[in-house]
DNA sequence: TGCTGGATTCACT
DNA sequence: GTGAATCCAGCAC
């Protein structure tokens, strides 16, 4: 299966960037256990003029890699317990990140229970930034991973998304960032359970 | 060196 | 609907 390329993730429209991984596959590997889902929504953090974006006001070592080329993983423990997964996008020195929010699980559902701590398949197991990363056994550890490794990548099965499929709104828990929060950034596959909220 | 609060989730009431 | 759990980056002193 085809990974996407370099070209997509260093494209200058992360809004655009996050649309398209809509339906995309993330797939990881580890511990020896291949799980993957399918990317049902997403969030768009720009750089520039964004206050919801944490490489906005200055840039820290926890933040660097967002100024990286597109193409690697940008992973936050968020809240103390939850680690949130990012993918960085656009060129080098314009950090901007596609929060992945929500995956349906595809491959590995097994080990994504065990990881989870779960007995039989829910929609919660995948339905949350936070709950995502576990269920794919993302931590701290792939904070920078490069997308085209062997550990985490993101495929095109070639399943296809129709723009009228795709549902727009504001972003969840940033009212901290005024009017930067109420901007539609937020994606999601329409009518796909596995979306969180 | 110490304090504060967050791109959240889950277990209760 | 509400509140606790819980770590560390960022900033103040």
């Amino acid at each position: 299966m085809p990974k996407l390329p370099d070209s997509f993730y260093t494209h200058a429209d992360v809004v655009h960037v996050s649309k398209a991984l809509l339906g995309k596959y993330l797939v990881t590997n580890i511990d020896g256990q291949l799980t993957s889902g399918i990317i049902v929504e997403t969030e768009a953090y720009c750089g520039r003029g964004d206050k919801a974006c944490h490489a906005n006001y200055k840039r820290t070592p926890r933040t660097e890699i967002m100024y990286q080329s597109g193409g690697v993983a940008y992973v936050y423990l968020c809240y103390g317990i939850h680690y949130l997964f990012n993918v960085v996008t656009n060129v080098e020195n314009l950090a901007d990140a596609v929060l992945v929010r929500a995956i349906e699980p595809v491959e590995g559902i097994e080990s994504m229970l065990a990881r989870r701590n779960m007995k039989q398949l829910a929609k919660r197991i995948t339905a949350g930034p936070g709950c995502l990363t576990q269920a794919l056994g993302i931590n701290k550890l792939h904070y920078g991973a490069n997308l085209n490794g062997g550990t985490v990548w993101i495929e095109d099965r070639g399943k296809v998304v129709n723009e009228t499929d795709i549902m727009a709104g504001p972003r969840i828990g940033v009212d901290y960032a005024g009017d930067d929060a109420l901007l539609p950034w937020r994606f999601w596959l329409r009518d796909n359970k596995y979306v969180s909220k």
